[in-house]
RNA sequence: CGGGGAGUGGCGCAGCUUGGUAGCGCACCCGGCUGGGGGCCGGGCGGUCGCCGGUUCAAAUCCGGCCUCCCCGACCA
């Protein structure tokens, strides 16, 4: 389905002389990112295919416990801000129109999804509610870094809930659980759900999805049975110092660097008092709608996956966010019988629905086997002199660089379709 | 915001100390050979040396100011 002579993939030997997180060299070599400025970045198409693959998983999974994807402004009055009290925030970008009016672009969408249900829900009848979307934040860092890892704008999913009472959003925040733990499964992606500081938000309970790797910025206390960010684990009063190190229930703690993908909070009444989210109860009564806020970022999941799974020939995708299924290589000139095989094989799969990536570029094999590995989708497959003589394309798993059974090039088409859609579902 | 480092063709770098008008590898273009791990030969294109000002006969190089980017820390609804 993409040809790869004609697709915009900027590979790189070398990664960009200032980098230094693993995740941050690799997209750039791999061609998946570029940068613009200091936290800025754009996704190139190889990229964004596998940034998209990361939406569509969280998607799926908000679906299934009702939510009901919608989308808000990033530009915005600053007047729900100034009621919600976080008009002075720092990260908060701040702008005036050509008429003097104040606005801001928005870090998050609490002010917005409250403004909206306050204008909207009447009754008790109205909820419960989870709203979400997929939009762009903006954030004026004080200190943008590691690539993708933390940038100034970024794509992030925020859900809201919205509920008569405590119970109702205690039961809206268990069903994010949920959806929170299917997603960071079905990424592939190692992780961690742990308590973290309720912090400014004031609320009644947070927990936070971490990722480790090398990168990360925060610290996850980690001993058999137990996770938890690290500065909640020292407040733990069963965390104590034993001889600098620290220890719980008899088992020792480590401590991992980890990268938050995402998060989820009670909030409580904080945003519906100031914007005035209110219903009727059963009884006529006035009350205010309990609210909760769940974030989650599909390019720290991306940025994630790389750090955790690559080699020192480049990425290793877990299959359900690489970028193709599989990588078509065909070693042989234009017009050879190598190509025609090769040819024939990439239509024949493409429609079947693989997603296939086919490097059709009239270089040589070293410079393509190097690319495949460097982008990293779960197969590759090589047609050659050796696949001609042996009737096979040979199959390579990218994760442990391990090869797989030969795939008949004159098989039957859907039974060809069928091996390689087995191949790729019984791998990470 | 504090500390450190860096801006020289698309990418990675040298040249700067000791001023004399820019070089290397890769990439790119053309021709040929090659075709299972970034291959070879030959010929090419491409740079106001981050910006502004100063010193000088002459500035990538020296001086002053500014901008940008990276790393460590602080920060991180």
């Amino acid at each position: 389905m993409t040809r790869l002579s004609g697709y915009l993939l900027p590979t790189e030997k070398q990664p960009p002389g200032d980098a230094e997180a693993t995740s941050h060299k690799l997209m750039v070599r791999a061609g998946l990112i570029r940068q613009m400025g200091a936290g800025m970045w754009s996704w190139l198409p190889a990229g964004w295919r596998v940034h998209q693959h990361a939406v569509q998983i969280i998607r799926e999974e908000m679906d299934a416990i009702g939510g009901q994807e919608m989308l808000m402004p990033v530009l915005q009055p600053a007047e729900p801000w100034r009621k919600s009290g976080r008009l002075g925030i720092e990260e908060l970008f701040k702008l005036s129109d050509r008429k003097g009016s104040e606005l801001v672009l928005a870090m998050t969408h609490e002010e917005a999804v409250t403004f909206h249900v306050a204008q909207i829900v009447r009754s008790y009848r109205d909820l419960p509610l989870i709203l979400y979307h997929f939009q762009v934040k903006e954030r004026d860092e004080p200190r943008p870094r590691a690539g993708v890892l933390r940038t100034r704008e970024f794509i992030m999913k925020d859900s809201y809930t919205f509920d008569r009472d405590q119970v109702g959003l205690e039961q809206r925040y268990e069903l994010h659980v949920g959806a929170y733990d299917r997603i960071m499964q079905r990424t592939g992606l190692r992780f961690y759900r742990v308590r973290s500081d309720v912090g400014m938000m004031g609320g009644l309970g947070a927990h936070e999805y971490m990722a480790p790797c090398p990168a990360g910025e925060d610290e996850i206390a980690l001993a058999p049975g137990y996770a938890a960010n690290a500065q909640v684990a020292l407040r733990d009063p069963d965390v104590r110092k034993v001889d600098d190190r620290y220890v719980r229930a008899g088992e020792q703690l480590s401590i991992e660097p980890a990268i938050e993908v995402g998060n989820i909070f009670m909030l409580g009444t904080r945003y519906s008092e100031p914007l005035g989210a209110r219903y009727l109860d059963e009884r006529g009564d006035e009350q205010f709608v309990w609210m909760g806020s769940y974030g989650i970022g599909p390019a720290r999941i991306v940025a994630a996956a790389v750090e955790q799974f690559s080699d020192e020939h480049g990425i290793s995708w877990p299959r359900a966010l690489a970028p193709f299924a599989a990588h078509l290589v065909v070693i042989g000139g234009d017009g050879s019988p190598e190509r025609q095989a090769a040819d024939r094989l990439y239509k024949l799969l493409s429609a079947g629905g693989v997603e296939l990536l086919y490097d059709d570029r009239d270089v040589g094999p070293g410079e393509k086997f190097a690319d495949a590995e460097l982008l990293g989708c779960p197969l590759r497959l090589t047609v050659g002199r050796r696949a001609l003589d042996s009737g096979e394309a040979e199959v390579q798993v990218r994760r442990g660089r391990r090869d797989a059974p030969g795939l008949p090039l004159r098989g039957e088409d859907g039974q060809l379709i069928r091996a390689v859609r087995e191949l790729w579902q019984s791998l990470p």
